[in-house]
DNA sequence: GCGATCACG
DNA sequence: ACGTACGTGATCGCT
């Protein structure tokens, strides 16, 4: 290896524009995009690295002309302006480049090519071997012996780099670089607005260069010149082919010096760029800070503690401290309890010997009761083991609760992310502590990180409450948070524990009946297709319809031919083969997911005790899985009454109150829209009275069918409409549909601006909020894929209302439950679904029962129009609704 | 592990 | 021109 000193000269926008495309699109949680930066990043580390550079400077293009414009008005004219997601990470990358010390060299009237070509020059004279670093193949024609010039490709394996020097520029292209410039001219550059000469493409041009060295000497010889089409071009454009020389020649004599002590490469890893990775969140490029975080890093002791006068003391003097716990437990076995009262230390207490599961709980049960404040993650999940009373719940903090307020787009919200976010610091993440191991053999194999791994949330959540607590009051979410969340993960809890009773053998008999069937409609299926294939199987399915049968297909997706319910049922006039598929995916479905999947969740107590989640939608709607108990069949007659296994413990039955198109109220409040607010008053129905005014016709003229789309319409508003949208939901024509959009809004005045209003703020802000103030970022909002930007206005509309209606019925749901609990009554509230709660009533509380739910569903918010509430009994769930 | 499909609000 | 209705979770087939 050369033992030159090397520099490294990067193309700077050329470098973002590359790795902006290259990869898909990545922003951090402010909104900002952060994927040309990354990946500018990651291509900057690895070439000093190969290189093994000292020096390394950044060249950038400034907005001012260039002495090209004023020679050639047209230049560069037309060039398609920057995506904004791509700009806005410019003045990142300068930020970050400072942050590094690296000079960025920039000058007025010069592009940053022109900056290269005499930067370069002047490195190479002062003896540094030069490399420079660009995705741009113009820069070629500044390969010398000694200059290499570098152009990196993003390819799905990683970053490939392709170097030339002067030999390669001609191997690769058949003239030296400084003849590249003369191709260039002939064939011209529509993305630079290089004129070149009309006809003249880059094998023509190749091949008059290769042989005649120049342009002018070209011209010399212009009676020579094959084919004939090149020769009266050359001849009458010869002074657009000097012109465009001129234009696409790096100037090399550009007034800038670099000087070589400023690129010296001292330490990249400085804390201004710590800093700015954190926020811009690139976690793979902390580990690179190392040092930094060491330094950073404080002396934090952790104790294992195992006996059980030690814990008594640890306990005792733990006494009325803030404090903060994390219960460390698998299923129903808990391993022990990881706590800290400080930042400095933690203490970790393991479930053994006379330190029972049931002492801890007692003892942390007993430290919230006495402490002003108690902190932990995921504290829904560690309410089995604890018995907190009412009236010490509200001293509890719920980290996890509160990242998800911040933030609703995020997928994790553990301790790392937790720490990541709120004490920039990156965390080693339960897999590097841990692996794969359960937890007593990660306790027995490698107990250093296993303590580790235990005290990180404490630790944590320690730290970070303040900051967190101080950010939800900034967002205007404080309230939401403490009034809301952290009573409804009781509520849920509560939920959980109680379960539904499920008949496990009424089950098992509508899964054999279901059996029956599929088997014969299986066997027609095979008949009409004449072989026995996969029917589940998509693409086995899109053979047979579309290619053996040659049924016409409709829309296609990416992997083939679409066999979705909406294409298949527009096809069952051709076949009833068909409409025996449709029947048959039915029946499987209602197989495998509910009849075989509910069954597997009946604990031994007889019932299925599903999930609540809370931090997981971006809308502020709870999920539910472990059977996901929200989408159980209700729509069709035959999976609806698997709902008859669900039912009530003896003495019992089910109230089931729902609210009544509740989204659309929340609409009507939003808006203030005086007919649509009339309405309601008036008590009509409301996609009748739609259909009425929107189709100019009596109510009592108003046909189903007028209601249906009038229905269709008032979902397409609630979703943020497009006349795409709708018309696929109504499968009508789009012109159709904007019709039905225009008149609809020429109706409801107070909707469109509304709607309009609630985007433009949106697009304004960033994100969009619910009358309660959560929160949902839109940063879609901003980009410039159409695309994209129509999905942002569509959220922007549609979670307000959606995230508003989930904040009045989490209302409710924690005020019927503690309404039940503090009357000490029998009756349980049991499941929501949305907009519908189910509450397993005591029989003789049924009346009392009923009052409550409507009570609290209906006065959960104050609206400019009512709340309705239907109400109903039953012996099981079918008959409740 | 991901796409297609379909169950719900 | 672009080409989707908003929000979820479970199951299946396939790579």
């Amino acid at each position: 290896m050369s033992q030159r000193e090397k520099i490294v000269l990067i193309d700077g926008h050329s470098i973002l524009n590359r790795a902006f495309y290259g990869l898909p699109t990545l922003s951090n949680s402010e909104g900002l995009h952060t994927n040309a930066v990354y990946g500018f990043l990651n291509i900057m580390f690895k070439v000093l690295e190969e290189e093994q550079a000292g020096y390394l400077a950044v060249a950038f293009d400034l907005k001012a002309p260039t002495f090209r414009h004023k020679m050639y008005e047209g230049y560069k004219g037309t060039r398609k302006p920057m995506p904004q997601e791509l700009h806005e990470q410019v003045p990142l990358m300068k930020e970050m480049l400072r942050a590094m010390k690296i000079p960025v060299m920039e000058l007025e009237g010069y592009e940053a090519d022109d900056i290269l070509g005499t930067v370069s020059r002047q490195m190479a004279a002062q003896g540094l071997s030069v490399s420079i670093v660009s995705g741009d193949r113009d820069l070629l024609q500044l390969a010398t012996e000694e200059i290499l010039i570098r152009i990196p490709k993003t390819k799905a394996t990683g970053t490939e780099i392709e170097d030339y020097y002067a030999k390669d520029v001609q191997e690769r292209y058949q003239v030296t670089p400084t003849q590249f410039i003369d191709v260039k001219a002939l064939m011209g550059d529509a993305s630079d607005n290089i004129p070149g000469i009309p006809g003249v493409g880059e094998k023509t041009a190749t091949k008059i260069i290769a042989q005649y060295g120049s342009i002018e000497n070209a011209y010399a010889h212009i009676e020579e010149i094959t084919p004939n089409k090149a020769r009266t071009a050359l001849a009458e454009h010869y002074d657009m082919a000097q012109l465009s020389k001129t234009l696409a020649t790096i100037d090399l004599a550009v007034p800038f010096e670099l000087k070589k002590e400023d690129a010296r490469i001292e330490n990249l890893y400085t804390r201004e760029a710590l800093e700015l990775c954190r926020r811009l969140e690139f976690k793979n490029l902390l580990g690179r800070f190392q040092n930094i975080g060491e330094q950073e890093e404080k002396s934090v002791s952790l104790t294992r503690v195992t006996e059980f006068a030690r814990a008594e003391a640890l306990f005792a003097q733990i006494g009325g401290q803030p404090f903060a716990f994390q219960l460390i437990f698998e299923g129903q076995e808990l391993f022990g309890v990881s706590l800290c009262a400080s930042a400095e230390r933690a203490y970790w207490v393991e479930a053994e010997g006379l330190l029972t599961p049931e002492y801890l709980c007692g003892q942390i049960s007993e430290l919230i009761a006495r402490a002003s404040s108690a902190g932990t993650i995921h504290l829904k999940e560690q309410l089995a083991f604890l018995d907190i009373s009412r009236e010490q719940r509200d001293k509890l903090f719920d980290a996890a609760i509160a990242a998800y307020l911040v933030n609703p787009l995020k997928d994790s919200y553990e301790y790392e992310d937790i720490g990541l976010e709120y004490l920039g610091r990156t965390l080693p993440s339960r897999a590097e502590l841990l692996g794969k191991s359960a937890l007593p053999d990660a306790r027995e194999q490698n107990a250093d990180s296993f303590l580790d791994y235990v005290c990180m949330a404490p630790l944590t959540v320690f730290a970070a409450r303040q900051a967190m607590c101080e950010r939800l009051r900034e967002l205007g979410m404080w309230e939401l948070f403490e009034k809301i969340e952290m009573p409804l993960a009781y509520t849920l809890a509560d939920m959980e524990r109680e379960g539904i009773r499920v008949k496990a053998e009424e089950l098992r008999v509508y899964g054999e009946q279901l059996v029956g069937r599929i088997g014969e409609l299986e066997q027609q299926i095979y008949t009409a297709a004449g072989e026995e294939f996969n029917i589940n199987s998509p693409k086995q399915l899109g053979v047979i319809l579309f290619e053996k049968l040659k049924l016409p297909h409709g829309k296609k997706t990416k992997t083939g031919y679409s066999t979705a319910a909406d294409v298949l049922e527009k096809l069952a006039e051709e076949s009833p083969m068909v409409s025996d598929i449709l029947e048959y995916r039915q029946l499987t479905k209602l197989k495998s997911t509910y009849a075989d999947g509910l069954a597997n969740y009946i604990a031994p107590d007889g019932r299925i005790h599903g999930k609540f989640h809370q931090t997981i939608t971006a809308t502020g709607r709870i999920s539910s899985t472990e059977p996901n108990l929200q989408n159980i069949p209700v729509r069709m007659e035959l999976g609806r009454l698997i709902r008859k296994v669900f039912v009530p413990d003896d003495g019992f039955v089910f109230l089931d109150a729902d609210y009544s198109q509740i989204e659309l109220r929340v609409l009507a409040h939003f808006s203030d829209d005086e007919r649509l607010i009339q309405a309601y008053r008036d008590a009509q129905d409301i996609h009748t009275t739609t259909a009425s005014q929107v189709f100019h016709v009596k109510p009592e003229e108003v046909t189903p069918l007028l209601r249906r789309n009038a229905k269709a319409v008032n979902f397409g508003i609630v979703y943020g409409i497009s006349s795409f949208g709708l018309s696929q939901g109504l499968s009508i024509t789009r012109q159709e549909a904007q019709e039905y959009i225009e008149q609809y809004f020429k109706t409801f005045p107070g909707i469109k601006r509304f709607l309009d209003q609630t985007v433009a703020d949106a697009k304004k802000n960033g994100y969009v909020t619910t009358m309660f103030g959560r929160r949902r970022p839109v940063p879609e909002l901003s980009s410039s894929n159409f695309m994209q930007r129509s999905f942002g206005e569509r959220v922007a509309m549609n979670a307000p209302i959606q995230g508003t209606a989930a904040d009045i019925i989490k209302i409710a749901m924690n005020r019927v439950n503690d309404c039940l609990r503090s009357r000490r009554m029998r009756s349980r509230l049991i499941l929501q679904v949305h907009d519908e709660l189910l509450v397993e009533t005591a029989t003789e509380e049924l009346d009392e029962v009923r009052e409550i739910m409507v009570r609290e569903m209906q006065q959960a918010a104050e609206l400019k129009v009512r709340l309705e509430v239907d109400i109903h009994s039953g012996e099981n769930w079918y008959e409740a609704k």
